[in-house]
This record gives C-alpha cells, sequence and structure tokens, in this order.
DNA sequence: AATATAACAAACAAAAAGTTGCATAATTAT
DNA sequence: ATAATTATGCAACTTTTTGTTTGTTATATT
C-alpha cells in the first residue's frame, strides 16, 4: 500500500517487466517463460531482475496487484449509488472499460494459457465491490444475498470474458444493452 | 480418442500418478510440486514417469482431460430434453453432482491454486453441451442467444464454485432450488 | 559535487529437468 | 506353461534453470 521508494531506476525497471511479461504472454504461456527469457527482452541483467522480484510469480503477483488495483480504483467511481439495478449497472461499464483498457493483457491471459487467471483476477475486486454495496437486500427474497450477488456477477464476468475472447463481435455499448436486459431491475423479485 | 495399449500396468501407474497428484496438490500449489514429488510418493521410478509423460503439465493436462471425459459423459444423460429450462435444470443437477463426486479435485484446485484452473475444466465442457442444445432459440428474442447462454453458464458455474468454496454452507438441493429461482423459465422473454 | 544505490557483469552452487543403457519383473501372446 | 514382449527399476549422466555473490560502473538523490 505504502510506496516508499521512488527511485526513477526502480519505477523504471519494474515497468519494464511488467510491459514484458505481458508482451512474452503473447507468444507462450506463463509456465514456459523463463527469468531468462524476461531479462533478455526487458535488456535488463538477470541479477537485476532477482533485485526486485525472488522469482517470476512474485513479478507476476505484483503486476497482477496492479490490475487489481486499477479496477478497484475504478469501482470506486460508483460509491453513492443506492438503487442495486443502477450500481449493478454502473459497475459493468466500469468493468467492460476496463478490460477494453487492459485488452492486451486479459485476452494474452486468457487465450494462450490454459490456467486462466483472469477469471480470479476480476473476480476477486469485483466480488469485494459488490459484497461492499449489496447489503440493503438481506433476508427481503427467499434467496440469499449471497448466492444472488454470485450469481450475477458470474454471468457478467462470463459475459464480459466471452467478449473478450471474440473480438469486436459485439460493441460494449452492445454488450451493457444485453445485460441491462438480462439482469432483472428488482434482483430479489419473487418469482 | 482411441486407447491402444491395455498393459495393466501401465494402467496402473497412470492411475496412481492421477491420484498423486491430487493428493499432492491437497498439500501445496501445482507450480511448487515437482516431478521427483510425485515419483516420491507414487514410489515409482522418476525414468518411469518420463515414460509416460514429458512433464507435470502433461500429467496434469491427462488428468484434466479424464475429468472433462466424466462430466461429459454424464451431461450426455440429457440429451433428450426439448424444453430450455428444463435442460438447464437438468444440467445444474448433473453439474453438481460432478463436482460434488470431485470435491477433493476441485477444492484443491480451486483453494490451493491462485490460478484456479476450475473454471476453464468446467466451462469448456458445459458450454460445449449447452451449445449443442440451445439452437432453437435463435433471433427469437433481441439479445444473441450465445449471450443468454454465455450469461446463464456464468452464473451457474459461479454459483457452483462458491458453493464448493464455503464447503457445507447449503445443502445440494438448495442451490438447485436458488438456482431454479433465479434462471427465468422462458429464458428468450422479453422484459 | 558528494553520497547513495541501482544496474551490470561474470562466475558460482544447487536444484530440477530430461536422457540413456541395461537388468529385472510383470504382462501378453503362443 | 513357456516364450516373447514390454513396462518398470536402477544408476549414471547432461542440460537447463534457478538463485546467490562479489566487485565494478552508471545513475539518481541530496
Amino acid at each position: 500500500m505504502n510506496e516508499k521508494k521512488l527511485d526513477l531506476r526502480v519505477i523504471k525497471t519494474q515497468n519494464l517487466l511488467y510491459q514484458t511479461l505481458v508482451e512474452l504472454l503473447k507468444d507462450k504461456p506463463f509456465e514456459e517463460i523463463k527469468v531468462q527469457d524476461i531479462c533478455n527482452t526487458a535488456l535488463i541483467n538477470r541479477s537485476t531482475f532477482y533485485a526486485h522480484y525472488s522469482d517470476k510469480y512474485e513479478l507476476l503477483a505484483a503486476y497482477i496487484n496492479n490490475l487489481k488495483n486499477a479496477l478497484k480504483k475504478e469501482l470506486e467511481k460508483n460509491n453513492n449509488i443506492s438503487n442495486t439495478k443502477e450500481y449493478y449497472m454502473e459497475m459493468i461499464k466500469l468493468f467492460l472499460n476496463h478490460i477494453d483498457d487492459k485488452r492486451d493483457v486479459y485476452q494474452s491471459a486468457l487465450v494462450n494459457n490454459q490456467n486462466s487467471i483472469s477469471m480470479d483476477i476480476l473476480y476477486d475486486v469485483i466480488n469485494n465491490d459488490v459484497t461492499r454495496h449489496i447489503q440493503e437486500d438481506v433476508n427481503q427474497a427467499d434467496i440469499p444475498s449471497t448466492v444472488i450477488s454470485r450469481f450475477y456477477i458470474g454471468a457478467v464476468l462470463n459475459v464480459g470474458i466471452e467478449w473478450l475472447k471474440s473480438n469486436n463481435k459485439y460493441t460494449k455499448d452492445e454488450v451493457i444493452h444485453y445485460l441491462d436486459l438480462l439482469i432483472p431491475d428488482d434482483l430479489n423479485r419473487k418469482k
């Protein structure tokens, strides 16, 4: 959370390592990427790599953390909405903008890797945000509110990821429109 | 698809390797498991391992393939249902039974691994099955049928996975009931 | 300009991966 | 039941990758 060191060289090499990792992920799955590969394409010494991260998993984790924080910050713009459906729709817009912005990253992590890390990255942040907002609905319906939110989070994430996979099949606004139709206005409706 | 070799020793060691992998996954994430570890606990020689699989990733892939085929076969029991909602509900029951049966595997892959492979495993098979069944709905609604199925597949999968994570919070029948309520009877309804 | 420290270079040790040839045991085929 | 086949065990080896270390050079920071 608190970043003490601000040496330009540090920031520069870390950013370079992030960029390089994403670049290499376009070619091959994470398991096949060696620390040496990263250093070769990043044009830094391997000992420098180890000065920053103890292994490639730590590098990936750090980068994922960046992504998570970026999305988290985006979602926080959505703080003052009380209506549930309205909140969901705003969350969806921010979410789709996020994966659209970072299309490169998420696509390579999704398409090239058999073990898709994208779901985890996105799920955590969105679930936290939803859980923080949706409290008022508890016990209003005959379905636990956590089940309801899991249901729609999974639905939204999966549509988003499919949109990402099938590049340009629909516009972002179309996806938003479809989700608007699929998510009921009263999420706690009784059948 | 076609299994030629039937030598009992081959089948025995391969099953042993699958078992051992699942066992080790309970303790540590896949990346930390060495081929030597697998051989040590399976009580087979490392050269024997390499006679079957070129690396641990191939072993994992082979095992995942087994799981996929098991689920696929289960879902095929669901072939003669024409009504969409009815099909979905049957699919859900078979799906929940499957992850309940293989609870050990999916839980360790979910909980212990940061990169949850479970979603991928499950998603592929279920999506194929759904795509095979849901054709009649095309163009009946103002939402593409693929989007609709992605939406509900993601929803169901996510609820199932959360059920798996929070062991015993709900019974299987409760989960089925909740999903029954959350999935509309006419999936192509207009709002 | 002086100080601090990040990055480079090169060499090292150790772990893990992957290969090979041969003996032995288990399975299959006759 | 016996012979032929083939999987496994064993042991030694090479290669790859990882992770560490020490000293030098370059680049920020103050």
